[in-house]
DNA sequence: TAGATTGTTAATCGATTAACAATC
DNA sequence: TAGATTGTTAATCGATTAACAATC
């Protein structure tokens, strides 16, 4: 049984870049790599790679490394990515077609169920295979299919009241696209926030200090 | 003139936040905050909020608080927002229609001036009034445009020719939606990864972690 | 066995929090 | 002036890196 408690999220945001790389190693049939070998691909230290790992086992042989097959299932099953969590996606809109057409859901231990949205225009057509209903049917299709987690890709105004009512509904994690940090009162809720104006910001910050230096540097 | 030097990621990332919050604030008519009462709305320490602000410069008054307006327009300016640095999208798939048309590039300091994919059938379409252009024009429009950052919207495969392409067109930022970690050789590169689906990933962890410590709790 | 590389402990570094003097 | 809240220094906490014994 391994020792997985009190992960911190630094370790875990940094599970799924591992996979990843794995992934393509054994997809180009690399079958064995160190953890020097694995630092120097994704920029870390291979200290920060061991101690990473050695969190949820020991997957390594001494003298050896990795087995790359071995470790990438190792850590996709720590992820939980054999799952098909069931999930909801709501607001058909232009950020909400292209995820639900664009992720791979599977991949990543979920199963996109169920889309919603409330315009007329939209209900009705289908989005990889699957309807858009109407957000009047939400409450009885929970009922019934019992998805875990919603993907949140509606206006900001209308995501506070819609996650607690979503809550209401048994559901208790949320992929969160709004410009809007939600706060769900539930204890046991899981809230992912990806802010793409904030990480647009966030490179604009850097542009602008890095032009900023230049410019400082060019007037001393 | 503020002390604006080695800061960190962390304090950076916040930034945005700070931002947004800021703007609600303003526009519901707060015209004052203290410290304590941002960090109870944002879940962070007052004390944390001090001092990343003081970073930057001294933007409160001792006793009374932050001007909401005031500070929000520091933060503003601190990120570079009132650039309209030129970016350009490239690959016009379901991601990257949903990012050209959903996202206000102008208020986050940028300004999209051009779309591009090699797809006969998107060719000549418009997003938000920009004419989706043949690959081929890229390197004409890079001389004549002169952007400065790249939306990567492109499959996994290209992205690595690509950014080395558009390096070499004069572009050293990059957005990118890509499943890649892209690696641009250039010194003054910056490179911001959205990865969606590790984002995805991270949630599933939980969600399979939480329900684990349920099944453990309820064994015991 | 010798060489290599892990797993793990200890040392360092950085980020967050606490405390409080400065001051509005 | 008294009360409040900042700006800033010091203390704590956590995460990363270094070192090395264990072992394949």
């Amino acid at each position: 049984m391994p020792k997985r408690e009190n992960i911190s999220m630094s370790v875990i945001r940094r599970l799924p870049r591992y996979h990843r790389f794995l992934s393509h190693l054994r997809e180009k049939g690399v079958t064995r790599i160190s953890s020097t070998e694995l630092s120097a691909k994704l920029g870390l230290t291979a200290s920060q790679i061991r101690q990473d790992l050695n969190c949820f086992g020991g997957f390594g042989q001494q003298g050896y490394g990795y087995i790359v097959d071995q470790l990438c299932e190792e850590i996709g099953g720590i992820l939980g990515l054999r799952n098909q969590y069931k999930a909801i996606l709501i607001g058909a809109g232009n950020l909400g077609q292209a995820i639900a057409s664009h992720m791979s859901f599977t991949d990543d231990g979920f199963s996109l169920v169920g889309i919603f949205d409330s315009s007329p225009f939209k209900i009705g057509n289908r989005i990889n295979g699957i309807e858009i209903l109407d957000m009047e049917k939400l409450d009885s299709f929970c009922a019934r299919e019992k998805p875990v987690m919603a993907v949140l890709c509606v206006p900001r105004e209308a995501v506070s009241e819609l996650s607690d009512h979503l809550c209401q509904l048994g559901i208790r994690s949320f992929w969160n696209f709004s410009h809007y940090d939600i706060a769900v009162k539930h204890p046991d809720a899981i809230v992912e926030n990806v802010h793409l104006n904030d990480s647009l910001m966030t490179l604009c910050y850097q542009i602008h200090n890095a032009s900023h230096q230049t410019v400082q540097a060019e007037k001393e």
